[in-house]
Parts: C-alpha cells; sequence; structure tokens
DNA sequence: CGTAAGGTTGAATTTGCTCAATCTCGGTGG
DNA sequence: CCACCGAGATTGAGCAAATTCAACCTTACG
C-alpha cells in the first residue's frame, strides 16, 4: 500500500507549500518514516521536535494494563513532539498512519523562546492553541456523547481538517485510522465502533470501504454530531 | 460561606508571592468574582484574559442536549482564557467554584508575541504546555478508564496541584467541587459519582464531608489511579 | 500455504444511566 | 421563630449502552 506518499504530494501542489511556513526555517534535517511506525516512543528522551511536513500521524498513551487512548491526530503542518522535546521527555508516544516525510527541529532552535523570530513564535503559538482547542473538544466528545455522535463528530473534525492541507474533497476523505484506532480515539472498544459504523452505514449516512469515507449525507452526520466548526478556525 | 478568601490568603503567605511572576506585570486591574459565577460566558466576545490570583475555577463547554463538560480545573496563577482572549471569542465559559481574585490582562499586552518580554513569553508557553498535559491526561482518563478509577486519578491530580500552590497538606485538601461538578470534570452521571464516593468511602480510602477531601490511604488511591505525576512537572 | 492483522457477529455480562423518591441543610421570607 | 424552598446528596429499580469473550471471516503478506 503505502500509496499515500505520492497521493499527498501530488494534492499538495495545489495549496500553498508548507516551505512558506515560518517554521519551515527552522528544519534542520528531513526524515521519512514508513507506515504504522513510532516517530517517538513513549518515555524516550528527545532533543528534537517533528514537524510534520507530509502523511498523517497521531499521538498516543499507554496504560499499564495495556489500553491505549489515542489524544490527538496530526495532519501536515502540524507540530508531533513539541513539549516533549521542551521537557527533554516524552510522556506519549507518536505513531505514524501512512509513510511520512518529518522535518527535525532541534532544541536549541526553539528552546530560547525569548530571542526567537517573530513569525516563529506567532506560528508556535499558533499551533498550541489549535492543539488546545482540539483537545478541549475531544474531552466534550468522549466525556458527554454516545458513541455514534462520538464517530459522527470524529468524522466531521477530520473532513474539515483534511480539507484545509487540501486531502479531502467534497464527497469524502482517505481514512487510515483502523477501527482499533478509531476506538482508541474515542474511548470505545473496536467491537462497539464496528457495530456503530454498521448502523451508520445502514442509515446511509457514509460508506467507508478500501480505505475510504464517503459521506453521502452530511447535514445528518453534523446533525447527529452536533458539529460546530468554530474551534478549527 | 465564601471563606475562602481569607483561607486562601493567608495560605498564600507562606509561599512566593504571585507577584514575582512575570505575568504579574501584565495585569492592569484586578477584580474581584464571588462563589459559582461566571468569568467569562460561552460565546462571549472577550478582549481581556484573566489570570487567576486566588481562588479556584474551571472551563466547561455547555452542549446543545444541555450536558455539561469541564474541560479544566483552574488554581492560582492559571490563565483562565488566553485563547478565547486572543481569538476575541469564547467557545467555552469559564466559572468561579470558590471566591476569586482575578487580573486583568488586556489583549494589548499579549497580542503581539513578537516583540514581548522574554520572561512574558517564557510564562505564558510553560503553562500552555501544561495546560496541554494536563487535558491529554485527561482524555486518557474519561476515555480509558472505568469511574472508580477517573475519581481517584482526579484526586490525586488535584492534590498534587493544590499543594503546589499551599493548598493542600499531607492529609487532604478542600474541595469545591460538587459531586455534579465532579461528573461533569469526569464524564459521569452525579449519580453515579454519588455511589462511587460511596464504595471509596467504604473501602476506607478516602473520606470527603463538610467540603474536605481526607486521604486514610494514599498508596490505595494513587494505585487505583494509576497515577504518574510526571505529567504535572 | 500459513500466519497475522483487521473486521464482523452473537451471546452473556457489566457498567453506568434514567427516572424517581427521599433526605439534609442553608438560606429566605412571612 | 418557623415554614418553605432550592441545591445537593443518596438510594432503589429498571434499563440502555457498551464491554467481554469468543468464534469466524477476509485479506495482505512473507
Amino acid at each position: 500500500m503505502d500509496a499515500c506518499v505520492t497521493d499527498t504530494s501530488s494534492t499538495m501542489l495545489e495549496r500553498a507549500p508548507l516551505s512558506a511556513d515560518p517554521l519551515f526555517s527552522t528544519v534542520v534535517r528531513q526524515r521519512s518514516v514508513r507506515r504504522k511506525r513510532d516517530i517517538l516512543r513513549q518515555g524516550e528522551a528527545t532533543q528534537v521536535a517533528h514537524i510534520l511536513l507530509e502523511g498523517q500521524a497521531y499521538r498516543y498513551r499507554l496504560l499499564p494494563n495495556g489500553g491505549r487512548q489515542i489524544t490527538a491526530i496530526l495532519m501536515p503542518g502540524d507540530l508531533c513532539d513539541l513539549d516533549a522535546m521542551m521537557i527533554g521527555r516524552a510522556d506519549y508516544g507518536v505513531a505514524t498512519l501512512t509513510a511520512c516525510r518529518l522535518g527535525e527541529v532541534p532544541a536549541e532552535q526553539i528552546q530560547d523562546l525569548g530571542n526567537m523570530d517573530p513569525g516563529i513564535a506567532r506560528a508556535l503559538w499558533r499551533r498550541s492553541m489549535r492543539d488546545g482547542a482540539i483537545a478541549r473538544q475531544w474531552l466534550v466528545n468522549i466525556g458527554r456523547r454516545p458513541g455514534l455522535q462520538r464517530l459522527a463528530h470524529l468524522f466531521c473534525e477530520l473532513r474539515v481538517r483534511l480539507h484545509a492541507v487540501g486531502l479531502a474533497n467534497e464527497d469524502g476523505y482517505p481514512v487510515w485510522l483502523t477501527q482499533i484506532d478509531l476506538a482508541d480515539v474515542l474511548g470505545l472498544t473496536h467491537v462497539h465502533v464496528s457495530r456503530v459504523l454498521q448502523t451508520m452505514r445502514a442509515s446511509q449516512i457514509i460508506r467507508l470501504e478500501d480505505g475510504r469515507l464517503t459521506i453521502l449525507d452530511d447535514h445528518a452526520l453534523e446533525e447527529i454530531a452536533g458539529f460546530d466548526p468554530g474551534y478549527l478556525a
């Protein structure tokens, strides 16, 4: 599989290149990581942050009992592990969903927040706030919505975010998350995710096959989710 | 009631005063808010951020169906609504748990991240990262732990955080959250919280009465919670 | 061809929720 | 002073959502 590399690069051509991003100037080296590999292992010491240039990844935490919670889904332009780098140790892991191209940003580039390029400071700040807004939204989603709504909300969020980086079109987008991954995002079991997906399919709201989500009834989807994209501004 | 004002101020005397914090220099005005009042209403436009100087508060989001999810608990030194101010509109509300003293930080003080005092930038950054770390931890807690463990973990977190600001001692601390609040933090119903509390009491792990939590068996509590305070560094 | 990862489905069970009644405790107004 | 009221806490009974356990299937891959 791994066809995503060519997929994303071809799509990226339509948009402002990432190299226009102020953060790009802090990248000292690029690195490629295959699909389903760890970029950063939980507990590891780390001195570089990674900016995701191409592909998709996620942050996760493992629990003593073997459970896993995915705490963020990362898209091109996102910083994978900024705070882990600043502290010097990761209290979470980062793994790829697709083959990824990463920019390495060494600690020295960012360590001194005082005398930093204003553009870079702003770029960091913006991302950090957005990260927080998404985390808050996830808390609401997991804490206060039943399974069907959770999944619908996630699909809505992914649509907006993927669209912003040119990876979604009107009728849907590629989904690299397995049902196990979805379960670990939503705080459900993969068995239950499977069942919820069945009911969504049965009610003609979505299709999900061959790694692609097709949204058949986006109005119904947003209605179920109670989706308001404001937090993704 | 509202005796917390004198409580907190007397306790604060033992520690480094907040006025030593770089952020304190950005405060142009102080404001007092009574217990159980909104500092910021969800959806409101806002041009000032608030730093919590004294007392406790929380961030929350209301859902269309009437539900509520508390997304953060705020302690002295925390910024209540930084990102809402930077965007100019609040996608969440902030309300007090106790009577609070707040410092108002107008947008102009922080708007320009480029040429900002390095100390202030660092202070903002530190808080923002910590905020994110706590939110991640809450995601894990709500997404992957059953009720008893969730509550235990929250109690552990509050202990560490309150201790850091001088509001907890060895055997426990004051709790201003109602069971309804606890439920909205943990993604449970208040009925279930009541039951979980009963089992914790029955197993001699805690006492909770008259607004004070007494930890009878802190080892058992941390064991149940799977608590690792690393994220609160 | 065998194996591993992911997905689906059923049955039994558990966890947590809803609905509802009851109780306590402050505060408020008569 | 006291009756009343509202917020919070507790408890029971019934129910719904989601989990666990398990079997089975498909597909990709070595």
